[in-house]
DNA sequence: TTTCCATTTGCAACTAGTTGCAAACAGGAG
DNA sequence: CTCCTGTTTGCAACTAGTTGCAAATGGAAA
């Protein structure tokens, strides 16, 4: 998959291919993992003289918005973004040792269901990082010190950041 | 539900009970929206001569991880924060309109069971934002303005900051 | 009640990301 | 090829949130 597949996808979306657009897919696009908006900076301004950040943000903006890219929010404080490969995967992210696996592009066909059928909406359930204990912090940790009353939580410690 | 009831949940988790502290639990208790860090200070203040910011986010962060407050980021750029309370929900958020409505707290079990069984993971799934189109969004929306491959991307935009 | 120390606060400097606006420019029309 | 206009860039100032560190303090122990 060359990034040039795709500037005209932006040309036919009424976009325009500015020199900045194309070497910030390009370096998406050569890249296979996950990149931050200043690693994408970086990468690029080795190539092209200087770029300014807030194009960086914009063009990233747009490529999600199309479809190219996917952005994630593995709670470290900045997002990272990965070209748009099928078939599809979610993160699974252990919140105490960091271990990132990969679940299926399926995971969440049956909320996707309930909430069509039940709810009339349409949700865009692509690409989530989820966060959780792996299976060997589940077994490593005694944490749950039970709580006066079995109210409040299901539990599990939720972090600042999720959508 | 008032405030008083969790000051002994922090004292017995190991942490000190500062006016700081008190007064940020009563604000979030007091209110049965979501805030954000930057009302709650406000609030704050309104009864407390000073509060510094930080002293608001590390407390937030606290409340959090003791599963006394939940924290739901809406995609406007600022995250909010709600009490605890049950029966849990989820959050959907029309992409479009902005319209807010919520969904049941199973909604999630049975991406849990499954990536229990088959992912040995522990997820923590309470409270989420999802997005994606109302009914009246679904319907006056032309948008799917087909591609030229059918390959890429589920069709849904997938913003920006998601967990 | 006083002492003590780990925890917490305030502060200031920092990072990631956003926004409004003027200058630059892609690319279509003549 | 030149002109034109709406789009995009660079820039500077801004917001939300984080971090390291010194000073203050909650609360346990003497």
């Amino acid at each position: 998959m060359h990034h040039t597949e795709f500037l005209d996808d932006l040309r036919q979306a009424g976009h325009r291919l500015t020199p900045q657009r194309e070497m910030i897919l390009q370096v998406i696009c050569e890249s296979d993992g996950h990149l931050t908006a200043d690693e994408i900076s970086a990468r690029v301004r080795k190539r092209y003289s200087y770029l300014n950040k807030s194009a960086v943000y914009r063009a990233l903006e747009l490529f999600v918005r199309l479809g190219l890219v996917n952005p994630t929010d593995f709670g470290q404080g900045r997002v990272t973004y990965e070209m748009h490969r099928d078939p599809h995967h979610h993160h699974l992210v252990c919140r105490r040792c960091g271990k990132m696996t990969q679940a299926d592009a399926d995971l969440f066909a049956p909320v996707e269901k309930k909430l069509r059928d039940e709810y009339a909406f349409l949700p865009a359930l692509d690409h989530f990082a989820i966060f959780g204990l792996c299976q060997k912090c589940q077994r490593s940790g005694a944490e749950r010190k039970g709580r006066r009353s079995g109210v409040r939580g299901s539990g599990a410690e939720v972090k600042k950041v999720y959508r």
